[in-house]
DNA sequence: GATGAATGAGGGTTCATTCAT
DNA sequence: TATGAATGAACCCTCATTCAT
């Protein structure tokens, strides 16, 4: 049985991104995991290769998370301003735009220039961002512009989910959707 | 004399600093910062009380950079306008908006959750930042829309800081410049 | 099982009480111990939180082994004065009243003024040792006078321990035997 | 001049001396022990070649303390009695049979099995306590009666240290003193 | 004489990782 | 599959000691 030790996995993924949110990256140690899985100390290294491939796993299922509730938004969408708000909106989910959750993707980002493979997941992630802007802005914008605007929309996401974490607090989910939607090419007259 | 001293904590500090964007802040060791100075493992814990004392002053200094170049373009700023250009360019200086620096603020910015000292100069770096926005943007905006610009302009500028730290030559400082350009109040008239 | 964790610690605790006896307290360090004990310097901590906690529970076990002869003696005594006897004897049993014993005694007994947990045992020790004094001497003296005798045999037989500790070779077992019976009250005519 | 360097020593020798009775051997650092004296970090070894010799010399002077309190009692004493009274009362003086100072004593003690020079001073204290004892205990009793209660009272006068420095409260000056008296031959009718 | 800079050894402790059961 | 014993490397930090000023 797959399924069996896919579960297992799935439990220690889980627990491993809880003790990134409290611990960050160095904090955060495979007696920890296992401890928040509720598991033995040998446990971890028997489903992951290494510290690094368990962060690895972490950091891609994290996205995946967020990558389908985009995708969902996506699928309500019909204009392209639709698309745009699906991609926005989806990117400051109230259950996922929290400061424990901003500070432990700051964390993992921490790594990417020392951990290629979390930088292939990290360019997965941005590539996917600016294809979907893409999608929502080229029926709006001359194809410059919207590249532009793209990076513009996508940049400031990013500092608002690094603010987040900076200062638990300082942003509502709201707040940051109102902030990122004035990027948005105004509704032509 | 106090001089010396205050010569080789510099020294140690711009060390700290290489290294810090080399290995981040987990592989920045005391040893590798003694190497790197070029003096002996003892020495750094002889001029820092611990090895966060050392963080918190390099982050301290690297503040102070960031401050003094901002601080000189603001002194020669006239209009209200000037002052903003003053600030974000002071923000994008092609010396310091490089990936490797801006990997080891990333790194240091990943420890701000569980570090209350750096977690202080953040504060501190974020207010002034504002503040300074809104001395340009006051003028030219009411105060609550000043308020939410200067929100996205400081937000944008982390964002691309942190986009620079995870895709390095991704963006050139004249981009980035021109992306938070941007978000300027259209002139009027 | 426990047991065979309880087998190792039983190791470790013995192999630090022999580094304790050559080295004193602050020349036991857990490599010492650990090579003495046949193992990698990890193990220590893998089954004692810390060296504090290692050193407690040596302590500990050396009290028991000598709470336990005492023991011993006390089952097999009769009438009171044979369980003072047997109380007096039992703290200088030739193979415990050697210069080596005394001298890791000695080592840890120095560290009780900064050791609450270590404080903790010696006062059981000097309790306990009082108690088994008075149920002796209780029946052959006044309550007072009674109270007098155990505190001046349980300084006298620490002080004969103490100097041991001090003075190898300086007496012998029966030495030391003798010169605290002579403190036992004489037997009435 | 010799004066001055002398007064130097005797300054980190007393400062010395109160470290070790808060901190213990191996607690007590160079560092604390020039801070202690109101001095600059490296102005200990200026003056005693090593920590050794430092704690050496602390030994020496606080015995030295000791012999002057039972000579100067000593010589006031007419009666081999006097005599005894003087050597016992000596080494119970109010000021200096105090917790600390005897915590102080019993960590310098530990470390005589691994410490020559200690040693040597151990041993001259011992000699000089019994010498006193028996130019008391002499006139009044056979030489070998002498001999026996002279270590006697010796040893329980160290256990009696040992017990206050364990057991801070435990023990006034005059109940160790009531104690010890028990032990002198009974007045001949 | 006095300061404190500098060194380097060593200690306790943590942890990822490997293995035997 | 799962446990936890065992290892060894590495790190931070402390300190006695040496030197240059």
């Amino acid at each position: 049985m797959r399924a069996i030790s896919d579960i297992r996995r799935q439990e220690l993924r889980g627990a491993a991104f809880r003790v990134l949110q409290r611990e960050g990256v160095s904090g955060t140690t495979l007696e920890k995991v296992a401890a928040e899985a509720g598991a033995s100390k040998g446990i971890v290294l028997h489903y992951f290769r290494s510290k690094a491939e368990l962060f690895e796993q972490v950091m891609r299922e994290a996205n995946l998370v967020l990558k389908t509730r985009v995708t969902a938004r996506l699928a309500r969408a019909g204009s392209p301003r639709e698309r745009l708000e699906a991609v926005i909106a989806g990117n400051f989910e109230p259950d996922l735009f929290t400061a424990p959750i901003c500070q432990a993707w700051l964390s993992l980002c921490a790594e990417v220039p020392r951990d290629p493979a979390l930088a292939r997941i990290q360019r997965v992630i941005h590539a996917r961002m600016c294809s979907n802007l893409m999608s929502g802005l080229r029926p709006l914008l001359p194809v410059e512009d919207a590249r532009v605007t793209a990076l513009q929309i996508g940049a400031l996401i990013d500092g608002l989910w690094l603010r987040l974490g900076l200062s638990p607090g300082a942003l509502t989910p709201e707040q940051a959707l109102a902030l990122v939607r004035e990027l948005l090419p105004a509704r032509s007259g």
